[in-house]
DNA sequence: GTCTATAACTCGATAGAC
DNA sequence: GTCTATCGAGTTATAGAC
């Protein structure tokens, strides 16, 4: 019980890193004994499982995806600034973490159901109170006609992809990690204006 | 000899079927087998070892990821209908292959360099084709003055993400199977209508 | 070409000393 | 708490009969 909390914080910092990087298929104990600098046995001996401990980052990572949203959503500014705020929030949430969202949708998509089980209890939906506000927007005449379900994941789309796509859309471009970094902080920017510049009237 | 082409389309087939679910780290050879209907003897028969099996699989699978965009691109049309195109052909090849996206991106992802170096030589870049027509376009005062990477990263996002992030946002929304197929079929003509809404003067 | 049996190896997990 | 050593399950790959 001595350095518990050190030795903890440290294999749960490096498996979050492991994970993130391999998913829960690739990744190996073995990695992740090495990152922390212990051997496989202490792994074991504070998580009593790979998978008790995949649980462990995969919990904490699907907080972080999906945004606190209600402290925007629910401000009283105008529905643009909304967008731009959201937007510039979570994308510089992924420059911070840029492999969340592979690693979060990949297991998602690999286990939907265990995923619906486990983890979707109780959760209030982000695209409900985004679509209800759009629906609002509509009908008060401030904004197009639009369907919600397509701004929506309009908006998701263009913040997340990037990050998703980036290896390869570096290779297509020709960018180095700079001139990626400065692209994504235009993008801040620019995702709002590209959405705003579509549905305003 | 007598089987020969039979079995091993059949093997491809299968492969391809669990790679794609799976990955490669999380596909096994026995699921590849039993998939076929034959042994894992087989399988090493064919094709000597996982990895050149997944590479079969996967050189295939980028081929169909990046499209011809050459008719498109080249057409004698306006830059409008080249982008109505362009997001309703990928979008209509990507409904017929909704795991593709994920499968490659995330094996892109995990080894870059070897991606790199195995699969991206002299491949002409589609992005750097759009890029150029984009400019054309600026230039000549047909469409707002935009950046030719974001706008090209927006498309893609917009065609790709709902795929990879299908089991999430089914369980967001609450749509079932048949309203997510229609809300594809939406997309087909929302997004490019998205777009052109965002640039045109 | 196709199968069964098994070798060779990887990896998660545990036993037991300190 | 931390380590070394090792077990046992699961997986790729091969040997060898038919």
């Amino acid at each position: 019980m001595e350095k518990n909390d050190n030795t903890q914080e440290r294999i749960l910092s490096s498996a979050r890193k492991v994970f993130m990087l391999k998913g829960m298929a690739g990744a190996r104990m073995q990695d992740i004994a090495d990152e922390a600098g212990i051997n496989k046995a202490m792994l074991h001996y504070y998580f009593r499982s790979k998978e008790i401990l995949f649980e462990m980052i995969f919990e904490q990572s699907l907080a972080q995806f999906f945004p606190r949203i209600t402290g925007i959503i629910d401000a009283e500014i105008p529905f643009f600034e909304k967008i731009e705020n959201f937007c510039g929030a979570y994308l510089a949430m992924l420059q911070q973490n840029p492999y969340l969202p592979l690693f979060v949708l990949n297991e998602v998509n690999q286990q939907p159901d265990y995923f619906k089980e486990k983890f979707w209890k109780n959760k209030d939906s982000l695209f409900l109170k985004f679509a209800e506000l759009v629906d609002t927007e509509v009908t008060s005449g401030n904004i197009k006609p639009v369907k919600p379900a397509h701004l929506f994941i309009n908006m998701i789309s263009m913040c997340i992809f990037p990050f998703i796509g980036k290896p390869m859309f570096m290779m297509s471009s020709g960018m180095d990690e700079l001139q990626f970094r400065y692209f994504i902080e235009q993008r801040k920017t620019e995702v709002a204006k590209f959405i705003i510049g579509s549905i305003k009237k």
